[in-house]
DNA sequence: CGCAGAGTTGACCGGCTTCAATTAGAGTGG
DNA sequence: CCACTCTAATTGAAGCCGGTCAACTCTGCG
């Protein structure tokens, strides 16, 4: 787990300022020129992009112990995407030159960010098989799954996600409009599967929810 | 580039026998144990999933110099997908754990395969834009100009492909039909922007293909 | 109280899929 | 070299899912 990646990597960037940022404010946009890395100590991030019409198409949410964008931590190409708090966070930064040293002279870092990234690489595979082939109460399904699994904590049977999600966003995940969204999201409260509160998702029921989602 | 993955992985991999592979045939299935790292000295490799109701999803191809399954090279996972030669294929094999001590002995080419990763993550978030956004007609155009970019040569103005891809094989990328890519494809042949053949595809001048295709 | 944002509902539309029938082309064996 | 087979590609008709648009409700909050 990447519990490991938050230990290894607190206290190189623990001697940087910590930086606050509200709910919804954006701390990279695509014009910035990246000159540093960020690291996640709080809260949460939204990572997507904008569609030339302006739609929305989230990748990712990162969670605490996490560094973005990773992209330019290694590839230093030029930036297409939004980094947005989803939640209050706080977040370290350091130079990226200095990033970069720091993972060629610690090679444990740069597996551990490897085994990170490669298990984001999973999970954006996994929901590409629903942006293609799924309908859209498998693809709202598997988004409320994996944000369970991977944000959520799990009561054993139930899974309970604590993060602000309105349709829209659970809509830019998902790659569907809201309205459609909202259909699903009701077949699920109707079905008893979840329950949707302002700031919590929970899935009552796991093995029932992926068996009678088909997921 | 990836040339220098294959500079230093070669060495490595080297002393083990190479295995070949003819066209069409699978090389690593869902069900298989995952025991070993292969090297890719010559060919493409396709890699993809099936749904449940068998339709294939493409993810990527790999060219000379990569790994697979990185996947499982850095989590050791079940797999769930398939790899299969898409042209004739000469692989190595090294067992996994080896492999594994030989990233963490060299940084460096964990960090330049840190750097594959990252790029093919960011392949799959630009496709991933056009499952969700794109229509049928720039969805296939992507898909041309991604492979053309990252398998094909480019003779200055033009680009081409020296892949066996049929209709179908595009469509298992796209994530659309092969009746779909059919209209498509000949939509773009038509408006000359292509050379279609058994083993090639071309784009004749990329700069008109991207502005007529609106990618 | 009024406003803004979020969610609901319903009508309509359109693009892609699905299904089916046909044609074309490549590879094989006699 | 020609029939045979199999897969790939083409074409067309019909249907459906989800998008779009618009009107409405609900909620929280200043």
């Amino acid at each position: 787990m990447d519990i490991d990646l938050l230990k290894k990597l607190h206290p190189f960037f623990h001697k940087y300022p910590p930086l606050v940022y509200k709910k919804g404010q954006v701390i990279l946009r695509p014009e910035d020129k990246i000159e540093n890395i960020y690291f996640i100590e709080k809260g949460y991030i939204k990572f997507y992009i904008l569609s030339p019409e302006g739609k929305e198409l989230t990748y990712l949410i990162y969670r605490p112990g996490y560094l973005f964008p990773v992209i330019y931590a290694f590839l230093g190409e030029k930036n297409k995407y939004y980094f947005e708090a989803l939640t209050p966070v706080v977040l370290r930064k350091i130079p990226r030159e200095i990033f970069t040293r720091l993972a060629a002279k610690n090679p444990d870092i740069t597996f551990l960010l490897s085994q990170e990234i490669v298990r984001r690489f999973v999970e954006l595979m996994d929901r590409a098989q629903f942006y293609t082939f799924g309908r859209a109460y498998e693809n709202v399904a598997d988004v409320l799954y994996t944000l369970g699994k991977n944000m959520g904590t799990d009561n054993g049977k139930s899974l309970s996600i604590n993060l602000p999600l309105g349709h829209k966003d659970i809509a830019a995940i998902a790659g569907l409009t809201r309205e459609t969204v909202s259909i699903e999201m009701k077949n699920l409260q109707e079905q008893g599967l979840i329950i949707y509160g302002r700031n919590h998702i929970v899935i009552k029921d796991t093995d029932k929810f992926r068996q009678k989602t088909g997921i």
